[in-house]
DNA sequence: TCACCTATGTGTATCATATCACAAAGTTGA
DNA sequence: TCAACTTTGTGATATGATACACATAGGTGA
């Protein structure tokens, strides 16, 4: 694996963007395309693509573009995204089923390999085997590092106890506010926040 | 209403973590913070926090901190925030009910007054009138401007639709990719590129 | 009431990010 | 093969965001 050197953190934040746009047009026979295209598609101004792509090496060709296989297969070894990380789900309630049941994720970043509930008898059928919210150390997935956290109690605690077990990124569904450790990454799913984003940019738009 | 003045899009995007955070603080009883306080809280620096604050107006008092009640109707006042905010969701299937049948609405953000589907007849039980999708010019609640999009199927097309209609923003949970005017703006919720990131960060942290 | 003390609000500096502008590389077509 | 053309990659620059430093306001306690 090369060495990243300080991408900047805009620049780490699209890339997912044009790793989904690159999949779409790749799974639409594109095997070809140049800065300006892209830009027009994701709506990024192409100078930033090409600055951002840059980061990970001379990708392109002057006169030609990018080829959209090779940029793909770049962000993965470049990125370490494989399709083999393992995650872990906590709390299996009716988010938490929605999400195991939720069928795009080989392939793309991985899958879900185990969950832990607190009432893991009751959770009923599910692919993926569900332990005890205790077993989190002994059941922890050998080099798991990221854990959907879908749990409404008991939050603070969990969390410690995640990252005691290796996990250093969170996605968290939660609505509790929980603390972490400065080298620990937590990235908040929240449709209610993202609502209000938008009320307050659309509000703010007319003056 | 008063003139929001040019605040910063980073700000922007802060103002929905200190919403939270000040919500509940209030509903443990926190009657007062200090920027000092809230950083450690939220985990942003307290200047920011200050700065963030001073765009909406003078909110503290020196050597006493800010008050939380006011700070959050402030927050409702300028940003136009109120707790009736019209919402439709258009795509009604097991994500789509879900959201439906989620319990954090009122009283935050505002309420999903109904919903759209290419099926309604077979969307079954739920507490929203649910049309068909042809009926969203005439369905469209008075004042309506935001969004849900779940639909799986002729994305471009709905989305044309709705902006048609009065909407100005878009919480996308499509996997789909389609394009807006720029004074549409869509906010993606999507939990694989949620995972990337973390994976991107996580990897590049350590050089 | 008065003096001390604390936390805000903001001018200014620093740092990060986006954009501009263009040289260099490589493709394409004759 | 060669010249014209296109698009990349990147120094330089502009814009935007964050952090510093401190004057000022106003609360607190004697």
């Amino acid at each position: 694996m090369s060495t990243n050197r300080n991408v900047p953190k805009a620049t780490l934040q699209r890339y997912p963007i044009y790793l989904k746009a690159l999949r779409k047009l790749q799974s639409n026979g594109i095997t070809r395309i140049m800065s300006k295209e892209l830009s027009e598609y994701v709506d990024i101004e192409s100078t930033t693509i090409r600055r951002d792509f840059s980061f990970l090496g001379t990708l392109g060709k002057q006169g030609y573009g990018y080829d959209v296989d090779k940029l793909i297969s770049i962000f993965n070894e470049e990125l370490g995204l494989g399709f083999d990380e393992k995650i872990i789900l906590v709390g299996a309630g009716n988010l938490g089923k929605a999400l195991m049941n939720y069928n795009r994720w080989n392939h793309v970043v991985g899958e879900i390999v185990c969950a832990f509930d607190l009432f893991p008898e009751k959770v009923g059928k599910v692919a993926i085997p569900v332990y005890h919210i205790d077993e989190i150390g002994e059941k922890m997935p050998e080099g798991c590092r990221i854990a959907i956290l879908c749990v409404s109690q008991n939050v603070q605690e969990t969390v410690n106890h995640l990252i005691e077990n290796g996990i250093v990124g969170i996605v968290d569904f939660t609505h509790e506010h929980f603390q972490v450790p400065k080298n620990i990454r937590v990235k908040p799913v929240d449709v209610v926040s993202t609502i209000q984003e938008l009320v307050f940019e659309t509000n703010s738009m007319n003056k």
